[in-house]
DNA sequence: CAATATAATCCAGTATTTTCCAAAAAGCAA
DNA sequence: TTGCTTTTTGGAAAATACTGGATTATATTG
């Protein structure tokens, strides 16, 4: 297997130009990819997505003939707009710095100016305003919880009916 | 794969002669295709696409004996309706802009003067209003909000009933 | 504490968008 | 048809936004 990428967090602030430096850490992690060319998606959860090429063509890969479905189907095409959308293509500048995409900058809180954390999510890097991203991991601390006590009772209920002894 | 193309959103704006001008990046993906030629269709959903002719013949050539089926079936006369109607053949002008058809205009709600976005949605690009793409954008959001909750729903339910284990 | 590396700020050149204006075309009435 | 008005088209100028580099500040390492 290949080696770990892109983990761990990193502060950083969007520029007065809706920029960001991509901590140096991680921009490594992208050179070793397909160099400066990335996909930036906005994700419905309200952080942009930051990932190399590849990888979101291996995201992208299934779907046969999206022309002539889009007539038919309204559906097919909401999941056009959703992906071509929200998707943009850039390439990590010289000085590893990318451009949050102006259209993005207000649904994901990172307007010029504003503190963010850059996160690794192993296929990428995931940007996320500070708060929200606050606000991210009481929900993933949540999530897990609400998994274990799902677990807890699943356990207690077998005892009870016998099914497993201690 | 090819390379990505149709992405991401652009703000624009209608001018006072009812013609948009479309933003460089999308325009240049227009230009590796069939150059100017396209075709502009008014979706039922309030947005105006505009497609490269050769995607909108894709998107058209699978329909076989359109005659036949016309003489037995009012759904497909209707369809036929909607993709002749409300579908007009033009060009892209040399500075980039595209002239909204005046019947479309209202109910697009894309007259003279009024804001609009440029959407990339993969085989082509739609011209939404700014307010109604704000409330399209709330439709998909709803959808995928609901699609979330139905995976946390499932994992919780596994785990209780045994079909995963930790 | 010094040296180095990294991040943040500033500034200017460039590209893009928007507005404005003139020319051409089309419609209309006499 | 002819002359007039209105609409449409194309282009250029002004305003705006974006990009890239360089400099300054901050943090990290030995």
């Amino acid at each position: 297997m290949t080696k770990p990428r892109f983990f761990g967090q990193e502060h950083c602030l969007i520029d007065q130009n809706g920029r960001v430096k991509l901590p140096t850490r991680l921009l490594r992690d992208f050179q070793d990819f397909d160099q400066p060319e990335i996909m930036l998606h906005c994700l419905p959860e309200n952080a942009l997505a930051v990932y190399p090429l590849s990888i979101w063509k291996q995201m992208r890969e299934n779907q046969p003939r999206p022309a002539a479905k889009a007539g038919d189907s309204l559906y097919y095409r909401r999941q056009l707009r959703r992906f071509g959308g929200f998707t943009l293509a850039e390439t990590i500048s010289k000085q590893g710095r990318i451009t949050i995409p102006p259209l993005f900058r207000e649904p994901l809180s990172l307007t010029p100016g504003s503190s963010a954390v850059a996160v690794g999510c192993e296929i990428g890097v995931e940007i996320w305003n500070s708060e929200l991203w606050r606000q991210e991991q009481e929900m993933i601390r949540e999530y897990e919880q609400r998994l274990a006590q799902a677990e807890i009772e699943k356990q207690t209920g077998e005892i009870q009916h016998g099914r497993k002894t201690q």
